[in-house]
DNA sequence: TTAGATAGTGTCTTATCGCCACTTATGCGT
DNA sequence: ACGCATAAGTGGCGATAAGACACTATCTAA
């Protein structure tokens, strides 16, 4: 238990060992879909777990940023919205031994890093709705279906998943979006009466060309981004 | 980067130094108090943080527990209700280097730790209202504010405060508390239907005894605690 | 010009919430 | 013993919000 200030050693203290993990999901082909990367290293190598890793504490500012680092490295891009969702730590969970992993949850449309993922084999986007929690490492399983339940709210109550479309989307699409979250149809009245009632949307002015009437297209107002953002890929 | 899969290295990562703490509710004298530990040793030696400290990997099986065996070592007993807050982790924000902290809060009824918290001097419950960010040890006065506000959303939706209470309780006391965290008024027939619809407490059959009509003593269904619980301290 | 398709609105009904007065049940002072 | 003060608990009205669904609006394609 010497403690001398300045020198600072990791053995003088029972650390484990500590990862940053994130659930990166998106919506595609009306399925909601979650980022997976293939395992080079032991323990659980070859089987898919979540984007992640170890801190870089020269490059790293804090837990968020280094997960967004991680994702950029996978996708090509920041994500536009990324939350923090929960850690989960246990002497079991890893067989190297006592380990926490500090996990956020993202979005982001797909159309936006389909090209970076598509040149790489060891990362997929892979439907929710279809994973085995056995067939994935550690408890990511678990923790997926945790950040899902944790979407489904947002889903519910508020706009977040915005962010898992293009900057310019139609209410439509918006409603469709929420109903692939929750699993269930929404009334569109009642649908567009809360999201007009919380004004984080933003009129572009612009409308869709298509059969069938035109529609308004919107975008997320900045100041709707209360929650910590991450980077304004609009113009 | 070499691993070899059995003997596992600390020095192999990056790990930062990773703690655990917890924001300890209680009320009284209607006022919201939160519990705080005089720093022994650096950084901040002297100054006032929260309860928490290093895992002990022989010792504890997961966060959660962890952090209800240093609120127990503090105040006597475990906290009847328990939950994870958030986690803190960056560059800068402990001396020594990076350093995440797992967060928790928790709930425990003022009368069932008070004696063993009198017998040491190093261990308070201190007002939140009247705490400064900037008297705090580490970034805790942020994490406080932060814990408060989750509470509060928690008196609006749900009756998780009611943990703050003896085992049995009434309804005035209830909104009293609710009305101690979130710091306005409350309507009562508006409380009652809200908590009555909820379906969360038990009529005891027994009443208080007191100047006034006698108030319906109530406790917490067991089913009520659907989030992770800790320990039934009820008969 | 018209049918089909999709966007967006009007409006009735039903459930919920804030509000506040009223009733109920006790202790206590005289 | 009686009524008054005190606190618990209920009734009910009007405003607001939510669900349901038919209706109108505006485009493409043939």
């Amino acid at each position: 238990m010497a403690k001398s200030p300045a020198p600072y050693n990791i053995h003088d203290y029972d650390v484990p060992l500590t990862t940053v993990d994130s659930v990166l999901f998106t919506v595609h082909d009306e399925k909601l879909k979650v980022l997976l990367v293939q395992r080079g290293n032991a323990p659980f190598a070859g089987k898919w777990g979540l984007p992640g890793g170890f801190i870089e504490q020269g490059t790293d500012v804090d837990l968020e940023m280094c997960a967004i680092r991680k994702l950029k490295e996978k996708t090509g891009i920041a994500p536009p919205y990324i939350e923090q969702l929960l850690s989960q730590g246990g002497a079991s969970r890893d067989p190297r031994g006592w380990s926490v992993t500090i996990v956020f949850y993202a979005l982001v449309a797909h159309v936006n890093c389909e090209p970076h993922i598509d040149s790489v084999t060891d990362v997929q986007w892979r439907e929710v709705s279809a994973l085995s929690a056995k067939d994935l490492a550690f408890d990511h399983g678990q923790i997926i279906q945790l950040a899902h339940e944790r979407l489904q709210q947002k889903a519910l109550y508020s706009i977040v998943p915005a962010y898992a479309l293009p900057n310019e989307f139609t209410f439509t699409e918006l409603q469709a979006l929420h109903e692939v979250i929750i699993g269930t149809t929404l009334e569109k009245k009642s649908f567009r009466r809360r999201i007009e009632k919380a004004e984080l949307l933003i009129d572009t002015g612009k409308s869709t060309v298509a059969r069938g009437r035109p529609a308004k297209l919107y975008k997320v107002k900045p100041e709707g981004r209360a929650y910590r953002f991450v980077r304004n890929l609009e113009s």
